[in-house]
DNA sequence: CTAATAGCGTTATCATATAACATCAAGGAG
DNA sequence: CTCCTTGATGTTATATGATAACGCTATTAG
């Protein structure tokens, strides 16, 4: 299950991964220290190794990523690091897969949903509030108070579906 | 973690709960019937502890509840069971809570999607196509192809924050 | 510096889900 | 009816996902 840190997954999407990572960090270093939490260095190992994955990954697999060098850390490590990460809106859970993936948008508008490729894995966050404008006149028509929501779309991405029917 | 079969949630949403048992259950033996399924006892007993429990039941709870009368089921018995139902769409599973819950829904025109109130527990099937459709559109601006969504909206149902509200 | 607190290491355990293989029951071909 | 195929179930073991509890260490407020 443990896999390489590098994205395979990523050949039909270029684009500087190395800068992605960059920046995603820095932009975390930026909102902590805004919000005076504390990045510290297995928190920050932690959502490197998620960029770095660039699709949803695993507890178990960021552990024997963290592991992979002589490393010995135990799963409370890695759940604690997620659970910060969570929390300061850095990283979002892929209810659907048990797995984790960072988050590079402003979510002051709208909650988190995301498009998922079954063929290469991605996870895409939507931004539009367009869900989110519907969701909330369906909630007040049933009286509900809407708190948190999971949207989890799965299918092809534009890429895979191309490439399939190109095959065909 | 175990629940009693009886749904104390329910207490402020009265109806005749022995009735939608039975439905269901009238219900999904002419939907097998009439697809060729084979609704076996396990199956229909596991069904019918999922609509006796009314909310989102956890996997080993329906195992404890089966095996509650001096029974010895193992877990495969229990998953197996809903796996046959999620294929036959007599149930679905609440992935933010890892647990399952009937169906009483034509999925013909619009895909499944709930309001899960943190309060009472219960999760009700939204019927809405609306949502759907809002997703459709922006599943086609992106060229992704859908082909199944995880839609979970959690916070306080009509009753609970009428209730909540009434306290303060 | 000191005390309080937040973060972390470590061990054990719980919770969720499946693999693999043996056995059994139902239904069709001959 | 008998044999055979297939789908369902029983059973054991194990994989995978997550947390409890406790003690030590690092950070920081005063
Ligand atoms: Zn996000
Ligand atoms: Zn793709
Ligand atoms: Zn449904
Ligand atoms: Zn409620």
């Amino acid at each position: 299950m443990a896999q390489p840190a590098t994205n395979v997954a990523l050949s039909h999407c270029a684009h500087d991964h190395e800068a992605c990572i960059t920046d995603a960090l820095a932009r975390a270093d930026t909102v902590c220290r805004q919000q005076g939490l504390r990045l510290t260095a297995i928190r920050r190992r932690v959502l490197e190794l998620i960029w770095a994955n660039h699709q949803p990954t695993k507890a178990y697999d960021l552990l024997a990523q963290i592991n992979a060098k002589r490393g010995n850390a135990a799963p409370p490590t890695v759940y604690r690091a997620l659970d910060f990460l969570l929390e300061a809106g850095l990283i979002h859970k892929i209810e659907s897969q048990n797995a984790f993936i960072g988050c590079a948008v402003d979510h002051e508008r709208n909650q988190p949903k995301f498009f998922i490729c079954r063929e290469c894995g991605r996870a895409a966050e939507i931004q539009s509030s367009q869900i989110d404008d519907v969701i909330a006149s369906e909630a007040q028509e049933a009286g509900f108070v809407v708190d948190h929501q999971t949207i989890e779309v799965d299918g092809l991405c534009a890429a895979c579906a191309g490439a399939e029917s190109t095959n065909s």
